[in-house]
DNA sequence: GTATTTGCAAACGTTTTGCGGCTAC
DNA sequence: GTAGCCGCAAAACGTTTGCAAATAC
C-alpha cells in the first residue's frame, strides 16, 4: 500500500471523530482537507484501511456502514430512540458504568468474533 | 395492524430460521408458502414486525440488512472468515461454552441498548 | 518506468415508495 | 364501507467498479 494524501486524510477524520460516521458523513469532514476527493475515494480508502485491520465497522442495525477509528478496547451504548452509539470505556461493572452516566440499560447484545469450526478446516 | 396472511408467513419462515436470513433469503423462503407474494411486501412486513418488537435486527457489518426471529435471549459468535453468526444460548460462562463447541474468541463487541439522556430529556 | 491511486460517472444491488386493486373486519 | 394490505414497477439510496489521467517511489 503506497501513501496517499486522500488516504491520510480519511484515517484522521476517523481517528478524530468520536461518532461512528457512515461513508458520506466521512467524505463530507475529508472535503475541509481535500475539497475536490471524490466519494470513490472515500469508499475505496476505507476499505483498504480496513483490510489493514486501521478501522473497524461498527455493527448497526442500519443500512449504512457505520466506521470506527478508535481501536481502543471499549464498548458500545445504542439509544433505541435515536440510534446513536456512545462509546463507554471499559471498567470493571459496566452496566454500573453506564448507570453513572445516566444511560439505563434495557437489553444488551454481545457478538463474540473468532473462526468458525467450518472455516478452520478449510484453512 | 389487521391480521395477514404474508405476514403470517413471513413471522413463521423467521420463527423457524436459526441461521440470520436477510429480505432476499426470507423473500425466497416465503415463497414456498406463498409463491406469488412481493418483495415489497416482504419489506413493508418486516418493517412493520420490527415495530412490533415480534422480531428484531441483526447488527451486522453487511450491507444487507439481517433479520432474526429467535427473541430468546442469546449471543452471538460471528465468523471472521464466512461472517456467518452462530447462535449461543447464554450460560453463566460464554467464552467456556464456546469453547465447548471448539469456537475460540479473539475479540468481542458489546452492544448495550437503551433510551439516552438527551432522547429520555425530549420525550 | 511502472504499479498504485485518483476523480468521474456509470453500474449495481438493496430498500423504499406510489399506485390502483384487493381484503379483513 | 373503509382503513389497511397487496402486487407491481419505478424510484431512491448506498456502494462498487471501469476508465483514463495523475501520482508515488
Amino acid at each position: 500500500m503506497r501513501s496517499s494524501k486522500q488516504r491520510d486524510a480519511v484515517l484522521k477524520v476517523l481517528r478524530e471523530s468520536c461518532d461512528h460516521p457512515t461513508a458520506d458523513m466521512i467524505y463530507e469532514r475529508v472535503k475541509e482537507i481535500i475539497p475536490n476527493i471524490s466519494l470513490g475515494t472515500v469508499y475505496r480508502n476505507l476499505g483498504q484501511l480496513k483490510d489493514e485491520g486501521l478501522i473497524t465497522i461498527v455493527e448497526s442495525s442500519d443500512t449504512k456502514v457505520h466506521y470506527e477509528g478508535n481501536l481502543t478496547d471499549h464498548i458500545h451504548f445504542l439509544c433505541k430512540s435515536c440510534c446513536e452509539i456512545t462509546d463507554v470505556f471499559c471498567t470493571p461493572t459496566v452496566p454500573a458504568a453506564l448507570a453513572d452516566l445516566g444511560l439505563q440499560v434495557e437489553s444488551q447484545k454481545t457478538v463474540y468474533y473468532g473462526v468458525c469450526n467450518t472455516c478452520r478446516d478449510n484453512i
